[in-house]
DNA sequence: CAAGATTAAACTGTCGACAATCGACGATTA
DNA sequence: TAATCGTCGATTGTCGACAGTTTAATCTTG
């Protein structure tokens, strides 16, 4: 069989699907605050809010459940998670070992293209660094991270870092500032892009795990710095 | 209305939590080869055959979506995950990842008790090694080393190992055998459980990264050497 | 006035229904 | 004859409703 019309190269038209849309929306609302850690998120009140039903509400709760961004208490209703010093650690832990695979992984892949990518999103940084918004710059330094697990070339891999980073993510409105210097911290990927170009995979290893591990201790202190809400959400 | 998609042969559920049963069914039903690679998950017909309307079906359709065991295309539903040869090196290479991490973290967290619970595991699976049911001797495998996660003391990485054993068990019914002889398999455990007390960083990694590193080689051979189902799901 | 009991409101879990959409099959045309 | 179009049944996405449970607000009582 061959293939009859060719195809003209147009782009796919927004899917109306409410329940990504409404995952979108809430993610965003815990991200930038309007959810505080501990709320509880009412299905009828964001489906009122939204003009949807609260099938799709539910459904895209569910998910963020699964994402880690929501704790789900039955009968009782969904509550934004509350992020203990605990599970700032268990998520740093996780993104070294996580990183530190890709960082090797993505050695190996290494082209100009991707090379310049990564060297693009640091002049990027770079350029963000003067501005005076937190949340953007912190975006920034995940993209960075992000394309490295790309380049590793692994789905999986990817989508645990995304799920990762967006639980890190929550605590943005948390910490509300950067620990260091925005310039600083890009100077420090220009090295990390180095090392993986080098492509030891010993090296790399020990360079993202410093890297990584120096952000963990940064925000580790703020973290434990803050009125530091104690209750674990649980009645 | 008549019955128009064939029922898949489910048993019927208690009245509480109906997504959690229902979501444990399906996984079980994929499991055990009921619903096959590919094959299409109807909700009306699965809300039937439990006798639950559609809403807690696809509450857990979309939970095993995001487990990887089932995967929507959008207005035309849900379908069983096909594993492609890429997806299993992409699962066993996470695997070693993240099990060399917890075999570190966990050989830190060693306790007598611990010690126990891993020998005793070893002992369960030479039992189980005599007795013809492939299945059983590879839950039991999963078994000891979902017990180092838990040993390593971090949710996160244990419910990232489950999420990978449950998209592995998909491929049980595939694979059907072990393979290679049960007690040989034991006996590696034993080794790697005397590894772990000894509490060396790099020779625990380098043990399990060799151990699961040979399970990675064989099922890759299997997987290859069966008829491969190349298609992608479409159509 | 405080603490427990009681009642009212709000919310969740689940259901059945309806419109929009998809895939299959047969009709149509060159 | 083969490719395209039109039609129809099956299925999804979404909605509004109802029962049971949890939360709060109020009342009772020592």
């Amino acid at each position: 069989m061959r293939l009859i019309t060719p195809p003209v190269g147009l782009t796919a038209l927004a899917d109306t699907d409410l329940v990504g849309q409404v995952t979108r929306i809430l993610t965003q609302a815990i991200i930038k605050g309007q959810l505080l850690p501990g709320a509880k998120v009412v299905e009828a009140g964001i489906a009122r809010e939204l003009g949807v039903s609260r099938a799709p509400v539910r459904e895209a709760a569910r998910l963020l459940e699964q994402q880690g961004l929501l704790v789900s208490h039955p009968r009782r209703g969904f509550f934004v998670r509350k992020l203990e010093a605990t599970d700032i650690d268990e998520i740093y832990d996780l993104r070294i070992c996580v990183e530190c695979h890709a960082g090797v992984l993505a050695s190996k892949n290494m082209t100009p293209a991707n090379r310049d990518m990564l060297r693009r999103q640091i002049d990027v940084m770079h350029e963000t660094a003067g501005i005076d918004d937190h949340a953007r710059q912190i975006e920034e330094d995940y993209k960075f991270h992000r394309m490295i697990c790309e380049i590793a070339g692994s789905k999986r891999l990817l989508r645990l870092f995304d799920d990762l980073a967006s639980e890190l993510r929550m605590t943005i409105g948390l910490i509300g500032r950067l620990y260091d210097d925005p310039h600083r911290i890009a100077q420090t990927h220009e090295a990390l892009l180095e090392v993986l170009e080098q492509g030891h995979p010993d090296i790399i290893t020990a360079r993202i795990d410093y890297h990584i591990g120096a952000a963990w201790r940064e925000v580790g202190k703020l973290v434990r710095e803050l009125p530091s809400s104690t209750n674990g959400a649980a009645t």
